[in-house]
DNA sequence: ACGCCCGCCTGTAAGC
DNA sequence: TGCTTACAGGCGGGCG
């Protein structure tokens, strides 16, 4: 499941291999991964002709800007892949929803199974992400908008939520889902039902840095693919960061820090591991 | 303002 | 063995 480490992933190769590229053709295979269009062919219409100038990242979104000033946003749900491809013969993976043919140098590929992913162009440039209209509601990014940690606390205190409900919240900070939610409170040393404005200075200092350098090492790994190999890079390689995980799919077994057993218990309809010694 | 639930989806796995 | 059910969860929307 493609949170922000995985993004970022295909972020920095997406980079070296489609700026400067022109689109060729662009096939909708599949509707509903344009839904926010009123057709394909309006989508269609919008990238045919276009160059690719850049490639950001705001949280979970991917934003190829283009020669117009229009931005392409790619999110992949939970089961979507970009696939490079070099050549348009190459047999097209099942659930293949939309393909895009560069003018020279092959294809960009959508594929996603449970089809929560989409695409779709916004009129405005992709320049810090957030200036996207359909993506003003996002939060800060926790790798890129770097803050104090006293304006951090400021940010948790003006909430009282639950931790792990607040570091998913989207709009609170962008790019953390339910899997590196649980590894960042494990790094932190915190429970998720934790209330976010009950911590002490050095607790929020603690979650801080958890949240950035479990992100930060998890780019580094090229993000995590789990048993059910969803996630998938540019290229078709999987992560390594699963082999890291200290909570996340481990219940049952021993916490790495102190041998007591992971748990996991439901939270918001959501699977939730912890180790009840470790995190208070 | 927040928690919680639903619907959207398909593949996998557990249960009877 | 074969069918049914549960589960995985990002996101938007509704409700209490």
């Amino acid at each position: 499941m493609p949170e922000l480490p995985e993004v970022e992933t295909v972020r920095r190769d997406l980079q070296g291999e489609v700026i400067g590229r022109r689109i060729k053709a662009v096939e909708v295979r599949n509707g509903r991964t344009v839904r926010r269009h009123p057709s394909a062919k309006a989508f269609r219409n919008l990238l045919e002709g276009r160059s690719v100038t850049s490639v950001g990242r705001a949280g979970k979104y991917l934003l190829l800007g283009l020669d117009d000033g229009s931005t392409l946003v790619v999110h992949l749900g939970m089961s979507g892949q970009l696939q490079r491809v070099k050549s348009a013969k190459e047999p097209k993976a099942p659930h293949t929803h939309a393909v895009i043919t560069f003018t020279q140098g092959g294809q960009l590929r959508f594929v996603d199974p449970r089809t929560f992913g989409e695409l779709f162009v916004s009129v405005a440039p992709a320049e810090g992400g957030r200036a996207l209209p359909e993506l003003a509601h996002l939060g800060f990014d926790p790798l890129e908008d770097v803050m104090s940690w006293d304006r951090f606390w400021a940010l948790l205190s003006a909430h009282k939520a639950g931790l792990k409900n607040l570091l998913m919240d989207q709009e609170f900070v962008a790019g953390i889902g339910n899997m590196y939610a649980d590894e960042i409170l494990f790094a932190a040393g915190l429970r998720y039902d934790r209330m976010s404005d009950s911590l002490s200075s050095q607790e929020v200092r603690r979650l801080y840095r958890a949240m950035v350098e479990t992100l930060a090492e998890a780019v580094k790994r090229r993000g995590s693919t789990l048993a059910d190999a969803q996630y998938r890079d540019l290229f078709g390689e999987v992560g390594d960061y699963q082999d890291q995980h200290q909570a996340y799919d481990r219940e049952g077994e021993p916490c790495r820090r102190c041998r007591s057993t992971i748990v996991r218990v439901k939270s918001g309809g959501r699977s939730t591991f912890f180790c009840e010694h470790c995190q208070v």
